[in-house]
DNA sequence: TTGAAAGCGGTACCAG
DNA sequence: CTGGTACCGCTTTCAA
C-alpha cells in the first residue's frame, strides 16, 4: 500500500502553484493554459506552458478527478492472465469498457486465495466497480466491496451479487451424444482439481453420461495447465485402459491431453477422442484441431460490462436468467 | 471521456458528510470508523458503519488519493491482448508492479494508430507513468505524455524516451547457423507486413543469412496472426518451391505456418523446418513443438517496471545498454 | 474519544 | 483576459 521510501531524493511534488509562481500568474491562468481554454492571451499561455515544462509539472489526476467526476474505473480480477480463456474475456471486457470511455485495471491473482483477498483489499479503494472470478467465500467478498457494484463470472453457487453464469448443460450433453454416436462407450473426464468441490462441468458430464447410458464415474483431476492435462490423461489411461474418449474441464487441459496422446502414440480422434470446454481460438492451431464445447467469451466480457453499467447507473439490472452465457458443441478434428 | 447521461435517475453521490449526519457524528469520526483507527468508541464505530452501509456509502478514491499520496498507477499499452506475447509481457509487468504495490491499467490499442493516440490522450490524465508498444511518431508521444515517465518496448529507432530493446542478432544468427548445419540452403523469412518499414528482425535475418552465404532475399509479408502465417507460407512456397526452411517474424506466424505445412502435407522438420521468434509457452503445445528464438518475456516486463520505478523516484535511470533483452535460440522439434 | 479547522491540487464561477 | 474565492471529499493535525 505504501510507496517504498525513495532514497530521500524525492523531489517534492510540483503543483500548479509552483508553476503559477514561476510564470508569474495565478493558478487559474495556469489551469486555463493547460486545458487549452481560449480565454487566455497567447503569450501568457506560452509562458505558462514553458514554465510548466521547465518544472516538469504534471497535474494530479486525483485533484482533477475530484473536481471533474467523469472517470469510471473498473477492476477486472482474473486468476491467470496466461490462461487464454481469461485473456479472451479480458480483451472483450477491455473493448466494451473502452466503448464507454471507461478504464480497466487488471489484477491477476495467480489463482491464489491470499492474493484474492489482498487484491480485494486494494481494489476497493481504487475502482468504481469490480468484475471478476473469485473463489473466496461470499462473506469476504462482501466485506471488501462495501456496496460497490460487483459482477461475478463463472460462479455457480447462488449469490447475493450479480453473477454471469455459464450454461454448458446442453453443450456437454451434445458432446457426449456425439461421442456415443461415434461408438464410444467408455468416456472419461479430466476434471480440474484445484477447487474443493467437483466442478459443475463435471455434473453436466455426469448427467449427460447417465442420459446416454454411459458410466460417468471415470474421472481424474487435472491441474489447469497443459502439463496438468497431459498428466491427467496418462493417469486416466493407466486406471482405465479401455477409455476411448475424454471430455475435459477446459481447453488447456484438452490441449495437454492431445499432446500426451501424441506422445503415447494414440491416434486422435481414431484411438482417442478428445473434447474440450471453452472454445479457445488456440484450439484451431493444433493438429487435429480441438473439438470443444465453446463459449462466447466476447459476449461474456461485454455482458459483464453491461451489467456493471446498469448497476452503476441505477438502471434496472439484468436478472440472473439474463446473465447466462450458453456453451455449445463446436465440432472439429479431435472428436 | 464524459459519462453517458444516466437517465436522470442519478442518485446524488453520497459523501462522508451524509454518513456523518446520518450517524450523528462528525466526518472525522466517520473517517476513523472506516479506516479502522483505534481511537474510537466501539459503539460509535458500529453506528457509523451501519449508517454507511445503509446509505451505500463509498469513499471517493480521488479525495482519498489526493490526501494520501500513496497510489501509483502505471498504464500498460499493448497492441493486442490476444497475442500471447503481449499477454506474457503484461503478466510479468503486472506481477512486478504488484510487488511494489502499484496498479496497472491495461490498454489494448488493437494495433490501430488512431487508438494509440486516443489512448495516449486518455492515459495522460489517468496514470503516473506509461509502459508500452507504440508505433506512432515520437512527437505525438511527447505531446501527450508531458513529462510523465515513459518506457517504450521493442522500439528500434533511437528515441528520447527510455526504451527496452530486443537484441535478437545473435539468436537469429544461431538460428540460421542451425538451419545451415542441417543442410538447408534455401531459407525464407515470413516477415510481418503491418508496419511500413521492414522489421529489424528482418535485418538480423539478412545479416545472418549473408554471413552463411545464404540468399537473404526470400521474404514474404504476413499478418501477425496464425492465419496470416499460414497464408504467407503458402505464398512463399508458391514463389520459391525450393525453400526448405523458414524463419518467421514471431511465433504466432510460425504456428500458422506449421499448421499450413501440415495441410500441405509437408513434414516438419524433415521437408520443411520452421523457426519462430518470441519463445512463447504456446509453442510447446503443438506438434512438433516449435523451435524459436526465445525472449525472456518475464524479464522484459520486470525490466520495464524497474525502469519506471527509477524514472519515478529520480534514482539514476538505467542506460540504453542496460535496457536490452537478449533473445536466444531454443531448439525444439520444428527445426 | 470526539470535533474543528486546515489543507491535498485542481477547476468553475464570479468579479475586475 | 486575468485573479479571487469557493468548493470537490477526504485525512490529518490539534484542541477540547
Amino acid at each position: 500500500m505504501v510507496l517504498p521510501s525513495t532514497a530521500g531524493t524525492e523531489p517534492r511534488k510540483i503543483t500548479i502553484n509552483d508553476v503559477a509562481k514561476s510564470a508569474g500568474v495565478s493558478r487559474q491562468t495556469v489551469s486555463r493554459a493547460l486545458n487549452d481554454k481560449d480565454e487566455i492571451d497567447v503569450d501568457t499561455k506560452q509562458r505558462v506552458l514553458d514554465a510548466a515544462r521547465a518544472l516538469g509539472y504534471r497535474p494530479s489526476r486525483f485533484a482533477r478527478g475530484l473536481v471533474r467526476q467523469d472517470t469510471m474505473t473498473i477492476g477486472l480480477v482474473i486468476p491467470d492472465l496466461l490462461n487464454p480463456f481469461f485473456t479472451e474475456v479480458a480483451a472483450a471486457a477491455l473493448e466494451a469498457a473502452r466503448a464507454r470511455g471507461w478504464q480497466v485495471v487488471v489484477y491477476d491473482t495467480g489463482d491464489r486465495a491470499e492474493e484474492e483477498l489482498g487484491t480485494l483489499q486494494v481494489i476497493s479503494s481504487q475502482v468504481d466497480a469490480v468484475i471478476g472470478y473469485f473463489s473466496c467465500p461470499e462473506s469476504e467478498l462482501e466485506k471488501f466491496t462495501r456496496g460497490m457494484p460487483v459482477v461475478l463470472i463463472g460462479r455457480e453457487q447462488r449469490t447475493r451479487f450479480s453473477a454471469i453464469t455459464i450454461d454448458g448443460a446442453e453443450g456437454v450433453h451434445a458432446a457426449v451424444a456425439h461421442l456415443v454416436a461415434r461408438g464410444h462407450t467408455r468416456i472419461g473426464m479430466l476434471d480440474h482439481h484445484t477447487r474443493a468441490e467437483p466442478s459443475i462441468r463435471h455434473e453436466w458430464f455426469t448427467t449427460a453420461a447417465r442420459a446416454h447410458g454411459v458410466d460417468p464415474g471415470l474421472v481424474v483431476g487435472a491441474n489447469q495447465t497443459a502439463d496438468g492435462g497431459g498428466a491427467a490423461l496418462k493417469a486416466m489411461l493407466a486406471a482405465h485402459p479401455d477409455v476411448t474418449a475424454v471430455f475435459t474441464f477446459n481447453d488447456i487441459i484438452a490441449l495437454g491431453a492431445l499432446r500426451e496422446a501424441r506422445r503415447l502414440g494414440r491416434n486422435v480422434p481414431h484411438e482417442l477422442a478428445v473434447i474440450g470446454f471453452d472454445g479457445l481460438q488456440l484450439g484451431a492451431l493444433v493438429e487435429p484441431p480441438l473439438t470443444s464445447v465453446a463459449l462466447d467469451t466476447r459476449g461474456l466480457g461485454a455482458l459483464a460490462i453491461e451489467q456493471v453499467a446498469r448497476l452503476l447507473s441505477g438502471t434496472e439490472a439484468l436478472a440472473a436468467d439474463e446473465l447466462v452465457v450458453r456453451a455449445e458443441l463446436r465440432l472439429s478434428g479431435s472428436a
